[in-house]
This record gives C-alpha cells, sequence and structure tokens, in this order.
DNA sequence: CTAGCCACACTTTTT
DNA sequence: GTGTGGCTAG
C-alpha cells in the first residue's frame, strides 16, 4: 500500500512527530509550524501504517471549531469512512458524551442539563440574596470565580480548609456548599463540573474505566499547555495502563493561566510518562524573517521555557513599523490610514487583523474604519447562543423540554413582563424550598392552594398555561417550525420588536436565525430526541458560525481570540505599559510573563505586515491616562523597527524619558511631573515616574522606585520632591 | 409590579 | 462610553 502521502511534503522535524513510536509524544509546536497538520497526519500514519482501529483513537481539543477543522481534515486525508468511530471532540463535549452514557454512575439525573457561565452567575446571585451577603462586599462574581478555581483544581467544597473560620474561606465555603446543593437538586451541571464528574466517574468505576481504556489506544491532545489539573487529570486516568498519548502544544502561547491552564503540565509530561519522545517544530511557514527575530527576542525575555526558536526559510520582509500617536484618536486615524494603503496594494480587507489587548479599545477604532468606509467584523465578542434573545428563547424551549428545569423559568417567567413580579418568584421559592420540588411543580401547587392575590395568581396561570399551549402545539413538528412557533406564541418577537434603538432589530434578525440554525440542525446521535439534542449542543457550542458575516471585512479582536489565526496583515495598538501589559497583570512576574506571551502570539500572528502602535494620551473609561512604551516593544531589538514619522512626532522607543508632544507636555504641567522625572519618596526613597493619570485632586502618577518596585501615589498626598 | 433614573465599575474567554 | 443593578415614584 502506498503510504508516501502521509509524509510528502513534510519537514524533518514534523515526520518525526507523525512516526514517532513512543509512548508519550510531547510536540512543542511553534507559531505557524504545521501543528494541526502533524496531528491528522499521526492520526493517519497510526491508522494506515500501524494497523490501528479509527476506533481505538482519541483525539481532544479545546474548541469546537479546532475539533470540527481537525475531524475535517482527516476526513480530507483519509476517506471519508475511515474515521467511523473515532472519538474527535472537545474536553467539554467528550464530557458530556460520558456522562449521557454513564448519567447513574456519575449521579446525575438522565436529563441533566448544563449550566453556562452567565446561568451559573445568575444562580449564584440568588444564593447571595438568600444568605443575605451584601453584594458590594461579596460580588457574586468573585464567588463563581472561587468555585470555578477550586473545581478546575479538582476541589469540591469538602476538600477545601478554612483555616480555622477565616472569614473570606468561611463564607465563600457557605456559599460553595449551598451552590452544590442547590445544582444537585436542580440535576444542572456546570462547565468545571462536567470535567471534574468526568474524571471521578473514572476514578470511582474501575469497571466503566477498563472499559474506556480497552477501547483507546492511543489519546492526542490540541493546544496541550492550556489544559487544567482535571483535565490532565483526566487524561492521565485513560492512560495510566501505558496507552500511548500524544500531546501537542506550545509552552511560549500559554495565555490561559487565569482560567486555570497549567503551563507545568508540559514539563509534567515527560516526568509523568516513561518513554517521552520530545519533537520541537521551529520551522515556521507563516511569518517574514523580521517578524520571526522580534518574537525569539521578545519571549527570550520569559524565563521556564522548554526552549524553542522560530526560523524561516523565507525572506527577512519589511521592518516592524512603529507608531507614537499622540492619542488614541491619532492612532485609530494612524491604523485606517495604513488599511487604505494595504487595500491599494491588493490587500484584502479580511488580510488585515487589528489586535488589542482589552475589548474598550475597539471603539476608537471601529469609529474611524465606519468614517473610513472600510467593513470591518468584530471576531469574538459575545457569542450567538449567549446573546439574552436567544438565552430567551432557549429558556423556553426547554421548559417545553422539561418543565422542572428552574434556571430556564427564572430566566423567562416575567419575561416578556407579564404581571409576574419580584414577590411573587419570591414566594415560588420559597414554597419550593420548603418543599424540594421544582418551580415548575411550586407553581402549579400554589395555584391550586389558592395562595396568591388575585391577579398575580391569574398571571402565573396564564405563564403556566402558555407553556401547556406551546408545548402541545409543537408535538411531533420539526424542529424549526417548533422554535419558529416558541419564539413567536411567547411574545419575545413582539417584546424584543418594540424594544427602542438599533439593538431592537439586531434582536429580533438573531431570533430568525435561530430558526435557520434549527433547521439546518442535526443531530450525530440519531436516537436522541431533537428538541433536547438541539438544547446540549447550543449549551456546549458558542455557536460562531452563525455570527459569521460573509462579507469581505477587516479583523478586530483582542489578542487572546487572535491565537490560532493568521493575518498577511497585522496591527497591534495600545503598545503601552498598563495597557499592554495591563495593570493588572503587572505586579505578579509570572502574570507579567504570560503578557509577555501574549504579545508572542499577537506577534507571530502576522505574515508579511506588523505595526504597533501606543498613545502618549489615552482616554479609556472616560479617564485620561498618560503611558509609556510598552517594555515589550522595547525587547525587541532596535533594527528590526522602524519608526513611523507622521505630523513631526517623532520617538525614541529605546527609552523611558521620550519627546513629549504637546497635549503630554501640558498635562504634565498641570501636575508638576513628567514621565521620566526622577523624584524622591520620604518612605520609599528615589523613582522615576513612568505614567500618570487624571488631574486636579484625583491625579495619580505610577512611580518606579528603585527599592520598592512600581506603585500608584495619588499625587495630592505623596509628597514627592522632584530630583 | 413597572419604568425610569442614577451610581458604579471596567482584562483577557471557552466550554 | 456603556452596560448593569439597585432604588424610588407612580
Amino acid at each position: 500500500m502506498d503510504v508516501s502521502y502521509i509524509l510528502d511534503d513534510l519537514n524533518d522535524a514534523q515526520r518525526d512527530a507523525v512516526t514517532a513510536d513512543s509512548t508519550g509524544t510531547l510536540v512543542l509546536a511553534g507559531a505557524g509550524s504545521g501543528k494541526t497538520r502533524v496531528l491528522v497526519h499521526r492520526i493517519a500514519w497510526k491508522i494506515k501504517v500501524e494497523g490501528l482501529s479509527a476506533y481505538s483513537i482519541l483525539a481532544v481539543t479545546f474548541t469546537n471549531k479546532a475539533a470540527r477543522e481537525m475531524r475535517g481534515r482527516i476526513e480530507a486525508l483519509l476517506d471519508g469512512n475511515v474515521n467511523h468511530g473515532m472519538w474527535v471532540g472537545t474536553f467539554h463535549g467528550l464530557a458530556h458524551r460520558l456522562l449521557k452514557a454513564h448519567a447513574r454512575e456519575a449521579g446525575l439525573p438522565d436529563n441533566f442539563q448544563i449550566l453556562d457561565s452567565d446561568d451559573q452567575l445568575r444562580q449564584l446571585k440568588r444564593i447571595h440574596r438568600e444568605l443575605e451577603l451584601d453584594d458590594t462586599r461579596w460580588p457574586p462574581r468573585q464567588s463563581q470565580y472561587f468555585i470555578n478555581g477550586h473545581k478546575d483544581e479538582g476541589r469540591r467544597s469538602a476538600h477545601i480548609d478554612d483555616f480555622g473560620g477565616d472569614h473570606y474561606l468561611s463564607t465563600m465555603l457557605k456559599v460553595y456548599r449551598r451552590y452544590e446543593e442547590v445544582c444537585r437538586q436542580q440535576g444542572v451541571i456546570d462547565f468545571a463540573e462536567l470535567l471534574l464528574r468526568a474524571l471521578e466517574l473514572w476514578r470511582d468505576n474501575p469497571a466503566i474505566l477498563d472499559h474506556y481504556q480497552q477501547r483507546f489506544k492511543h489519546v492526542l491532545v490540541d493546544e496541550f499547555q492550556d489544559t487544567n489539573a482535571v483535565q490532565y487529570a483526566w487524561l492521565r486516568l485513560l492512560t495510566s495502563k501505558g496507552m500511548a498519548m500524544t500531546a501537542v502544544g506550545d509552552d511560549d502561547q500559554s495565555i490561559y493561566g487565569w482560567r486555570g491552564a497549567r503551563i507545568e503540565n508540559i514539563q509534567q509530561f515527560s516526568k509523568d510518562i516513561p518513554n517521552t519522545q520530545i519533537v520541537r517544530l521551529e520551522q515556521n511557514y507563516r511569518s517574514t524573517g523580521t517578524i520571526l527575530k522580534a518574537a525569539n527576542a521578545l519571549i527570550a525575555n520569559n524565563s521556564q521555557r522548554m526552549g524553542k526558536e522560530l526560523w524561516t526559510k523565507g525572506e527577512d520582509g519589511d521592518k516592524i513599523a512603529l507608531f507614537a500617536a499622540f492619542n488614541e484618536q491619532d492612532e485609530a486615524r494612524f491604523v485606517t490610514d495604513r488599511i487604505d494603503e494595504l487595500l491599494r496594494d491588493d490587500y484584502r480587507r479580511s488580510d488585515i487583523g487589528v489586535l488589542y489587548r482589552s475589548n474598550a479599545q475597539s471603539r476608537v477604532l471601529e469609529e474611524y474604519l465606519i468614517r473610513a468606509g472600510v467593513p470591518y467584523r468584530i471576531y469574538g465578542g459575545q457569542r450567538f447562543y449567549d446573546r439574552l434573545e436567544i438565552k430567551n428563547a432557549l429558556a423556553y424551549l426547554r421548559i417545553i423540554a422539561l418543565r422542572d428545569d428552574d434556571t430556564a423559568i427564572e430566566r423567562v417567567i416575567n419575561t416578556p413582563t407579564r404581571g409576574i413580579g419580584n414577590r411573587t418568584v419570591e414566594i415560588l421559592r420559597e414554597y419550593a424550598r420548603q418543599h424540594q420540588l421544582s418551580l415548575w411543580r411550586s407553581a402549579v401547587a400554589i395555584i391550586e392552594n389558592g395562595m396568591l392575590p388575585a391577579r398575580a395568581g391569574n398571571a402565573l396561570r396564564s405563564f403556566l398555561s402558555l407553556i401547556e399551549d406551546l408545548s402541545a402545539q409543537c408535538q411531533d413538528l420539526p424542529l424549526d417550525e417548533q422554535v419558529s412557533i416558541t419564539i413567536d406564541k411567547s411574545g419575545l418577537i413582539a417584546f424584543h420588536e418594540k424594544e427602542k434603538g438599533e439593538k431592537a432589530q439586531a434582536r429580533v434578525e438573531n431570533l430568525q436565525e435561530l430558526i435557520t440554525a434549527a433547521r439546518g440542525y442535526s443531530s450525530e446521535d440519531e436516537e436522541a430526541e431533537p428538541l433536547r439534542a438541539f438544547l446540549d449542543q447550543a449549551a456546549l457550542d458558542a455557536g460562531d458560525q452563525q455570527a459569521d458575516e460573509h462579507e469581505d471585512s477587516v479583523q478586530l479582536m483582542t489578542l487572546h481570540s487572535a491565537k490560532g489565526l493568521e493575518f498577511p496583515a497585522v496591527f497591534i495598538v495600545g503598545v503601552e505599559e498598563n495597557l499592554f501589559p495591563h495593570k493588572m497583570s503587572m505586579e505578579d512576574p509570572e502574570r507579567l510573563e504570560e503578557e509577555r506571551r501574549l504579545a508572542y502570539v499577537g506577534i507571530t500572528r502576522a505574515e508579511q505586515k506588523l505595526y504597533l502602535s501606543y498613545a502618549e494620551s489615552r482616554r479609556l473609561h472616560g479617564q485620561e491616562s498618560f503611558n509609556s512604551l510598552s517594555r515589550f516593544v522595547r525587547e525587541i531589538p532596535n533594527e528590526l523597527i522602524d519608526e513611523v514619522r507622521i505630523n513631526n512626532t517623532v520617538t525614541r522607543p529605546s527609552s523611558y524619558a521620550q519627546s513629549t508632544t504637546t497635549s503630554q507636555q501640558a498635562a504634565a504641567a498641570s501636575i508638576g511631573f513628567g514621565l521620566g522625572q526622577r523624584v524622591l519618596h520620604s518612605i520609599f526613597g528615589a523613582g522615576v515616574v513612568i505614567s500618570f493619570e487624571g488631574q486636579g485632586a484625583s491625579a495619580r502618577v505610577q512611580v518606579n522606585f528603585e527599592d520598592e518596585g512600581s506603585k500608584w501615589l495619588v499625587l495630592q498626598y505623596a509628597n514627592l520632591q522632584l530630583l
């Protein structure tokens, strides 16, 4: 059999990775080095050459998009049917599949529902109210972060020590315990729970684990640097009897530490698995030599790397353009002007990516792009199935599928408003709590008992019959008609139509789009009831296909969402201290390194042209601030950078003390300090002013002290002396 | 119970 | 600048 097509067109390192015969194979795949290709070809190699059955292969990714792409490419490389029986999916999707198959053993009801982060937060808000916690002192978001953080590490409330009643910990624990209880009662599980339960399912049921261990002989993991503790433990458990595992990842592109990703898992891998072969993919097929040199130089400032240096056979290409903007408007103008120039040079709009650190930065860019008549698309942002109107529609469908879905009832019992106010819902909740019933059953009981005032009772009764009517009408109809009837009869369409503003129309359109999505939906699992399957899929898939627009447009996105993408021309805007690296991440060296990896991700998105820009003065959240050029730019060798000179603005990127512009000078004069000014503080000693913001009494300066590191000081109280 | 007003906060995001 | 949530008047 001719299998040369599997290895042709691969470089030596890629071939090593594809054909490696070790128990553990760790592929350190640099940006643009053909990572997915290696994964797909390795699967083909295992099947076609080593004779492994597709049935015994498990491939795990983080996003549905990556899973889809992998499946598509496997099909393209092998003939369509060969991959039948192969498990390819996201961690969460596979966990869901396992739990559906073994719900009882996992301690879950057969019809358990997934609680997405939005519903989780709403639930926590309710718990906070129930426990009479003051929202300002105890923000529900914090509880959410606390709970998810611990679950990502595999800890349930019972595993956490409150150190003898520490106030913060014991309060958080109280919330965590109550949350676990409510979830159990309602038969819902959140995203972190999905993974944790799947792990416990295997850990506590040796027979089930054994079944999957017999089956999966080779496990492949994509974006391995993003795995958290539970995901890694799950993989280890599955492969603990010496099955092969291939992990593909890049420690330099680990940017999700804040949501539980453990970069250490990469180092751990070769320690845990005897006979691990490490393959480095360093040849880059994406970017010019200049861009790669910049990326290499930047990332070399991080400690504790596995070590890797990108190179290309291609040309050095253009230098990196650096523009010092006067303010964020000037920066946006620079970006739009250059985009115009690129478009004149026959770049397509979709060839251009504009990346920023935080979402708030997109507004000004959008204004200027609109003014210049350049179509753009904001990539990422709110997902289709997360939109308010879509979640409302799905809530109705969920109630139709299962009356006892409390989360869904809470969401739409008074949306659109129908006279069921807080008081009535409170009575319902109380009744439900006391009698251990779902909200739906409580509502039925309360009406029968006549426990409500006439008006509220009528309102509630009409809600119940609305659902019953809807349910009866939807019986046996095709999925899209069920959706169509539901959004119409529930009054959601009318509700959103009469909302004011442009948003109203978009919301109605999204609801129409949901019908289209339902029409196009077909479950892989033909046994499952279509509505149920559709709802599960909606919970696990962001549905960004729906949000796709097809007009050729410039792509705007955060640096995080740019990971995995590439563009012939890339702009990275706002390369300023305090913004990028973000001020929330500057104190902690590990988080600073993660910011640097984010910069590395950004730079390596560019194929040919890279533009960096920063603003000497920036208005963000209504506050004006003055920041210096990002340290990340200063870590790029000078000879790779071309300073753009426009309007007599000349900048020297390599030092803090830059030429100042009039506005900065004026602001500096008004508070008495400029960037680079040496000052003396009575306690902290000598330091240098590295940025400042605000005016008058609220003016603050950031000083980098020689001994104490950098601190923000309120000017009024700091008593700084000029040196 | 609802609507309208004001205060407040605000990194990054997938499932 | 924008969205969310709490409070108050009708």
